[in-house]
RNA sequence: GGGGUCGUAGCUCAGCCUGGUUAGAGCGCCAGUCUGUCACACUGGAGGUCGCGAGUUCAAGUCCCGUCGGCCCCGCCA
């Protein structure tokens, strides 16, 4: 089908352009049949532009429109004339292209919902249609973003000296962290290759090979569960570098963030970010990845309730645990249901159960009242800085998990109480620092990393790793942005001897560790540089920037939460001769 | 692995609790009218596997069970 090409986009005709012929392509956004005039609008990716026919004038090509609907794909040519009734909520408003000719380059179906930004269509048919849900300006504008930021990073570690380099898509298996995808191959039968989680140790290898500085935008995949942030395939920003200590890295991604909100929001932003320690973030904001937009700060009272009546306080505090609070500002007139519904949420991270007193009037209501001296109620209250009108929240449990609930709880109120609404165009920055090495894994009652296997140990605990192995504090930081976490890094082991210690202390055998990180012991006694990096979320910082919760919107071509792509139906079957060639037999073979 | 919630016209939803006439509304769509619209307006019309399956019942969109799918959360995500 043959169509005059586009001189000019959709987006860019002015006043100024009054009296030019221009021949314009895209699509039908709409269509406004008057009788004696037609509009139509025509959209493509830079933006609307109205055409008009005047049929009195031009017959023929009233004729011709009649068949035109929304969505169709046409060439047109006219000339801009200055509109009789301008639209100011248009960049284009101004004008209009009277046309002279035009001709439909293809048809379309109606579609399944409108090509429009206010659209309100369950993602599901969303998905199924993706490549028409694309065409909406709300998301073609997350990919400019996106677009963007792709450039920034090229060009900000370029400046800095950083090389990209590819590293495999296919790679070994890595048993420890998330779970692998993997990859069966026809030459290599029973042999299976793995998706990388992560560049990982490819990239400390390219240290061990003298890069230097190390850049990569690089697709990572992991086969868990998937949430509204996470996606079984997402994008890294992964670098690494050698010679460099902690605040080295810190003090280049600082640098980063900060052109990046410039270039991208023209926000001017000040670094250096705050700087938290694990222990800090949660004991006060009860969260790794602390939103510090606001306060409602977490304050532990465990010091005053030792030894007070109130057996699940004094219980919790005599295994090792802890007893917090924090003070739901204006809430007191809460109901007894409002109350439930937070104790619901609460169990849902564990707790048994939440306390709470009121301060209504002047008085104290409260369930656990009774059971606490006027000094502990008091002690409780002072520590909350409650005054009337407030309803303080009490968790006692586990160390971890009395935190985890009240840094839960946190959030929720402030969901609850508008105070998200208030926060959500501001930015908070900050780095967690100083997690600890290892967790203790009660399912395979071992060690496991809590950042990953290759982190290197705070020089300060190195000796501790011998016998108190839960004490010992990592060199990793995380970069936090408004309570998610953007990015993660450390500084590596270089050490063979002490990375051969890590995997002990993992419960690898001397024999197992030779057989999954050989290569990469091996390598580190060729002369490995000291090393360290950090790996950003790509799509979570987009979500950021555009200030979207799915991180769907800011992925061309994303899964739904059980991990399928509605529009091309995959993870499909196979046919059995593909298997056979692989050597494959599926246990339960599915119907059909 | 677990919990919550949703699935009815092309789209968004009401109806379901408390089973009973021909399953409704708005938007969109189709036809007509209309010379300044831009959410065009007005008049008329078409449009349904109530996700799927099985069950209870004289009777199921509605109740029970199963199943598929969307979303959110816990676990999981080094």
């Amino acid at each position: 089908m043959s169509f005059e090409k586009r001189n000019i986009t959709c987006g860019e005709l002015r006043i100024e352009d009054e009296g030019k012929e221009v021949i314009l392509n895209g699509w039908i956004d709409s269509r406004r049949d008057l009788g004696g005039l037609i509009f139509f609008d025509l959209r493509d990716r830079y933006g609307l532009t109205q055409l008009v026919i005047h049929p009195e004038k031009r017959a023929d090509l009233a004729d011709k429109a009649k068949d035109i609907r929304q969505e169709f794909v046409i060439w047109a040519k006219g000339i801009v004339m200055k509109r009789e009734s301008p639209n100011p909520n248009m960049p284009t408003g101004l004008i209009e292209v009277e046309i002279s000719d035009f001709g439909v380059i293809n048809k379309a179906k109606l579609p399944p919902f409108e090509v429009e930004d206010d659209i309100e269509t369950n993602e599901e048919t969303r998905l199924k249609y993706r490549f028409i849900d694309l065409r909406r300006p709300v998301i073609q504008k997350n990919f400019i973003i996106r677009n963007k930021m792709y450039q920034v990073v090229h060009r900000y570690f370029a400046e800095n000296n950083f090389i990209e380099i590819e590293t495999p898509v296919l790679m070994k298996s890595t048993p420890e962290g998330a779970r692998d995808f993997l990859v069966p191959s026809r030459i290599n039968k029973n042999r299976f290759y793995a998706l990388p989680q992560s560049p990982q140790v490819y990239k400390q290898l390219l240290m061990v090979s003298g890069f230097d500085r190390y850049m990569q935008i690089v697709k990572c995949f992991r086969d868990e569960d998937l949430r509204s942030d996470r996606q079984p395939e997402f994008t890294q920003v992964d670098l690494e570098m050698s010679f460099a200590d902690r605040e080295d890295i810190i003090s280049l991604l600082e640098g980063f963030i900060k052109e990046l909100w410039k270039e991208i929001l023209d926000i001017d932003i000040d670094a250096p970010f705050k700087r938290m320690t694990y222990n800090e973030a949660m004991t006060r904001f009860g969260s790794d990845k602390p939103d510090l937009r606001f306060g409602m700060e977490i304050k532990t009272v465990s010091e005053n309730l030792k030894s007070c009546g109130f057996k699940v306080f004094s219980g919790a505090i005599e295994s090792n645990g802890e007893v917090a609070l924090i003070n739901a500002k204006g809430c007191a007139g809460y109901s007894r249901k409002q109350i439930d519904g937070l104790t619901e949420f609460a169990k849902k991270y564990g707790a048994k159960g939440l306390a709470w007193i009121k301060l209504v009037d002047g008085k104290v209501n409260s369930p656990i009242a009774k059971f606490l001296s006027d000094d502990e109620l008091n002690s409780i209250i002072t520590a909350a800085e409650a005054v009337d009108g407030d309803l303080i929240l009490i968790s006692s449990d586990s160390w971890t998990r009395t935190y985890t609930i009240l840094g839960a709880l946190r959030l929720e109120i402030a969901r609850q109480t508008g105070i998200m609404d208030k926060i959500k165009s501001d930015f908070s920055f900050s780095w967690v620092v100083d997690f600890p090495l290892l967790e203790y894994d009660e399912e395979s009652e071992r060690y496991i990393a809590m950042h990953h296997p290759f982190t290197m140990p705070k020089t300060d605990d190195i000796e501790l790793m011998e016998n108190e192995p839960e004490k010992v504090r990592a060199n990793a930081y995380d970069l936090v942005i408004n309570g998610a976490e953007v990015g993660g890094g450390s500084i590596r082991i270089h050490d063979n001897e002490i990375q051969e210690k890590m995997f002990s202390l993992l419960g690898m055998s001397k024999e197992e560790a030779e057989d999954k990180f050989g290569f990469l012991l091996n390598a580190l006694q060729y002369g490995a540089p000291p090393h360290g990096g950090l790996a950003l979320g790509l799509d979570r910082l987009v979500m950021i920037l555009s200030g979207i919760d799915n991180i769907r919107d800011v992925i061309a071509f994303p899964k739904t939460t059980s991990g399928l792509s509605l529009m091309d139906g995959c993870p499909s079957y196979v046919d059995t001769k593909q298997l056979e060639e692989l050597s494959i037999a599926l246990i339960k073979k599915e119907e059909e």
